[in-house]
DNA sequence: GCCGTTTTCGGCCCGACTGTTTTCAGTCG
């Protein structure tokens, strides 16, 4: 029983005490121990099974929540939760998902109308039903048949770089418009999340009418949901809400600060305010009626005696401690990397040949690179064997004749095969520059062969690093079932590196567990893994997964200038 | 349900917008 799926049971157990009218703090204990779980690096089920130990030594989970993550590891199943499923059926829960729908409407409906089904639902709005019961109206069994038709079409969240692309397209159109003075990105967006559920941007304007105006008509806006005096709501093409806030200038740096979250982070740094007897609010930072700061996040985070956070780091996981003592990481900056030790070229699935790819690199500004084409295993991608390598890598050396000031490498994107052993030998590995070794195929296998093929590779002594090592997709494949703990103790041990691939379906180290690699001094490398000469743009998504782990330029291997790198390679 | 050098009980962040209402509950972020 792993953390996520323990903490997705957590999840459930809220909303169903939600919509049984539980007292809301309860419900947010369970909500909390559910982001604990899926924080952790280490699992849970490891801490109840050691002797000593307790799961109370984790934050928001005291005796009775330990008891109940013990009983689910050990049982698999929570009777409490059992009880509540037996009394509210699941189609009620996922009436949740409706924007718009809270706890109390959907009791209401499902106690009322006895309505079970997104499908049930969807009639009775039809039907004038819902319209009738107290509370309701025309307008929300309306809004309630969009929503439903919103969540059949919309699936949810969506990749950082499709949620940042639309956002800083709107941005740049609102900086346009007369009387708007500053524009900018928050919420989840500007914390550089893996996805985004909706997207927020905050503008200063006198007259906030003119920016809405504006944002009504842009290409991208599909609907306009809500509009106020200060806050507007619109549905983006392709399914994305996205919020525009209009504030006064005193105003800016609270508002950035409360609308970049995350809510955990901010409940923390208002009960800060509190505990000095001031009142933080999306408008400033006031002693009674008194306006005492807000004009820039820093004047805020001072106010409550603490160094400007990084967003990326806001989500109430340590940063809030690391600040107050001074110890915040100098997070790792896209200009800090100078290779990248992952890429493609027409060899197998590249578009690009060698020398292009070289070049798009210098152009980009990198010092070194690492040509790693596949292994044979990859048969769709024309996948390389070793007399096919051999002459690949002799290419390579061509190369380096045609193009002076970058490095390139004579590397291979080694596949671990499902029996646990390389899909190239260790002869020719051996006279690799670099070897990262990746999961391809077989990534549904038991947890103790999956980690029976990591471990292989980490003793390999050709590997130089794992590539993307959970496999995951985000939001289509779920990751390999990876012990983290054993995985990353055995890459310490072994001295072999750790890739932070920064495609945006991949992200993969996720922040959780490179952050937990850190911690144990393994050497992230943050590689683009490209497949054409555009393929290095997805190195910011990269850079900042690593900056939401907490990771510094001393963190990344590929950070390192070129005689460093080597010389640390050699010395392997 | 958690948490505590003010506390083991009584707190637990804060405001905008909507729809359905005659003053506010519900939802959202």
């Amino acid at each position: 029983m792993h953390n996520p799926l323990i903490a997705s049971l957590f999840e459930e157990l809220a909303a169903l005490l939600e919509i049984q009218g539980a007292n809301a703090f309860r419900v947010r204990a369970y909500r909390n121990a559910a982001r604990t779980l899926e924080s952790l690096s280490e699992s849970a089920a490891d801490i109840v099974a050691t002797a000593g130990r307790s799961l109370t030594e984790l934050d928001g989970i005291g005796q009775d929540l330990a008891d109940k993550i013990k009983m689910i590891v050990e049982t698999g199943a929570l009777p409490q939760l059992e009880e509540l499923r037996a009394q509210v059926p699941a189609g009620v829960v996922q009436m949740l998902r409706i924007s718009g729908l809270g706890p109390k409407k959907v009791a209401t409906l499902f106690h009322e109308l006895g309505l079970t089904t997104l499908v049930d639902l969807k009639a009775a709005c039809e039907s004038g039903r819902v319209a009738e019961l107290k509370g309701f109206g025309k307008k929300t069994a309306q809004s309630i048949l969009d929503g439903i038709a919103h969540v059949e079409e919309a699936g949810s969240r969506v990749l950082i770089s499709i949620a940042r692309s639309a956002a800083e397209a709107i941005v740049s159109d609102l900086a346009q418009v007369a009387g708007v003075s500053q524009v900018s990105i928050a919420g989840s967006c500007r914390r550089r999340q893996e996805t985004c559920g909706d997207l927020d941007i905050l503008a200063i304007a006198e007259d906030s009418s003119l920016p809405m105006d504006r944002l009504e008509r842009h290409p991208l806006v599909e609907k306009v949901l809500a509009r106020g005096e200060t806050k507007q709501r619109v549905r983006l093409r392709g399914g994305i809400e996205l919020d525009l806030r209009v504030v006064p200038v005193e105003s800016y740096g609270a508002a950035m600060q409360y609308f970049t979250g995350s809510k955990e982070h901010n409940i923390v740094i208002r009960r800060r305010a509190q505990e000095r007897g001031l009142k933080l609010n999306e408008y400033g930072l006031f002693r009674g009626d008194e306006y005492v700061a807000g004009r820039t996040e820093a004047e805020v985070y001072a106010a409550v005696g603490l160094p400007f956070i990084p967003p990326e780091l806001r989500e109430n996981r340590g940063e809030i401690e690391l600040a107050e003592a001074g110890s915040l990481p100098q997070l790792i900056e896209l200009a800090d990397i100078q290779g990248d030790l992952h890429m493609h070229t027409t060899a197998t699935d590249g578009a690009a040949t060698i020398l292009e790819m070289a070049e798009a690199a210098k152009a980009r500004g990198l010092k070194y690179i690492a040509i790693t084409d596949h292994s044979k295993r990859v048969t769709m991608a024309n996948g390389l064997d070793a007399t096919r390598l051999r002459q690949h890598w002799r290419d390579i050396d061509k190369v380096r004749g045609q193009i002076s000031g970058i490095e390139i490498l004579c590397g291979i994107e080694c596949d671990i095969l499902e029996d646990a052993t390389m899909d190239l030998d260790d002869e020719v590995l051996s006279e690799a520059d670099w070897v990262i070794a990746v999961l391809h195929y077989g990534l549904k296998q038991p947890r103790e062969q999956i980690m029976q093929r990591l471990l292989n590779a980490i003793r390999n002594p050709h590997v130089d690093a794992i590539g993307h090592p959970s496999g995951r997709l985000i939001g289509s494949r779920p990751s390999a079932d990876i012990d983290y703990t054993t995985f990353l103790n055995a890459a310490a041990e072994h001295g072999v590196m750790l890739e932070i691939n920064s495609c945006p379906s991949r992200l993969d180290l996720d922040d959780i567990q490179a952050a937990a690699a850190k911690s144990r001094g393994i050497p992230i490398v943050i590689d683009t893994d490209s497949h054409s000469v555009n393929g290095f743009d997805v190195l910011t998504y990269g850079v900042d997964q690593a900056r939401r782990a907490g990771l510094t330029k001393h963190d990344v291997a590929n950070a390192l200038s070129w005689a460093e790198f080597s010389r640390r390679l050699k010395s392997r």
